[in-house]
DNA sequence: CGTGTTTGACCTGCGC
DNA sequence: GCGCAGGTCAAACACG
């Protein structure tokens, strides 16, 4: 089930060693045609990429207390690839949106300290509206979580908008978007650019977490000191189970 | 048949 | 320069 997660939003951080600058999505255009048009190999010869493209999409980290990995958003996802990782036992599995030209990616992972823990690691930004939810490929509760995150916006400093879902709809809500209008006040976000502390707002009914972790640390931030965050109080929604503890945390990193 | 998952290989960036 | 780790590709496979 889920309880509480963790949402971190990272600005757009800066020119990390970016192998992604070169391939895809990102900002400009995101709209190609193939969503797998990144990474040529260079068997082909020409190499598309971009000069340099500093700029990464926001990611949101997302933790949640679930049994199931995958936290349905409304969203369309394919599984990529799958990777163990270092430090975690459990592997890491890959997911882009499935949505033609969408460039969004996520990947979920178990956090190693909690089994129950699920760290959805959002990339990037739907440039299309929620899919009539049903056909989730994951449709264990409808959507939810991200509906939530996407509703996610910095009202003050807004220096992230987190429009995971919606990105360029701005009132997606005509259609069916009734679990949107569910979370739809649950998050306020005000995110603190260079705020090295982890800012908490107060939602309904959940707690999230905002917040950017000092200067590139780990980017699941308190995943490596869970016990702390874990203090948030959720109040379980009594749907479906998915939903309730969906919501958590919101941390943001780099 | 279309869609999604699995899985091994490959590529790239980073640290030493 | 080398090795490691993370991330992605793409063929094969499974399922509805």
């Amino acid at each position: 089930m889920y309880g509480q997660m963790a949402h971190s939003i990272e600005p757009n951080n800066t020119a990390d060693s970016s192998p992604v600058t070169a391939n895809d999505d990102n900002v400009d255009d995101v709209d190609d045609d193939d969503p797998f048009s990144k990474r040529r190999k260079m068997d082909g010869g020409i190499d598309i990429i971009p000069v340099v493209k500093p700029i990464r999409e926001p990611r949101v980290v997302v933790q949640t207390l679930s049994e199931v990995d995958i936290l349905d958003d409304g969203y369309r996802w394919r599984k990529y690839g799958q990777k163990v990782v270092r430090g975690n036992p459990n592997p890491r599995s890959y997911y882009k949106c499935t949505s033609a030209g969408c460039p969004v990616r996520k990947h979920i992972e178990r956090a190693s300290h909690d089994p129950k823990a699920v760290i959805t690691t959002y990339e990037g930004k739907h440039n299309h509206d929620v899919p009539t939810a049903k056909t989730s490929s994951h449709d264990i509760a409808g959507p939810v979580t991200v509906n939530a995150l996407s509703r996610i916006r910095s009202e003050e400093n807004d220096a992230i908008s987190l429009d995971l879902g919606v990105g360029i709809s701005p009132a997606p809500e005509n259609s069916s978007n009734e679990h949107q209008q569910l979370h739809s006040e649950l998050v306020q976000s005000h995110h603190q650019t260079g705020g090295s502390s982890f800012k908490l707002h107060q939602v309904t009914p959940m707690t999230a977490y905002y917040g950017v972790p000092n200067g590139g640390m780990n980017q699941y931030g308190s995943r490596e000191a869970p016990s702390e965050g874990r203090t948030v109080d959720i109040t379980p929604l009594n749907h479906s189970y998915a939903y309730s503890q969906t919501m958590g945390r919101i941390l943001t990193g780099p």
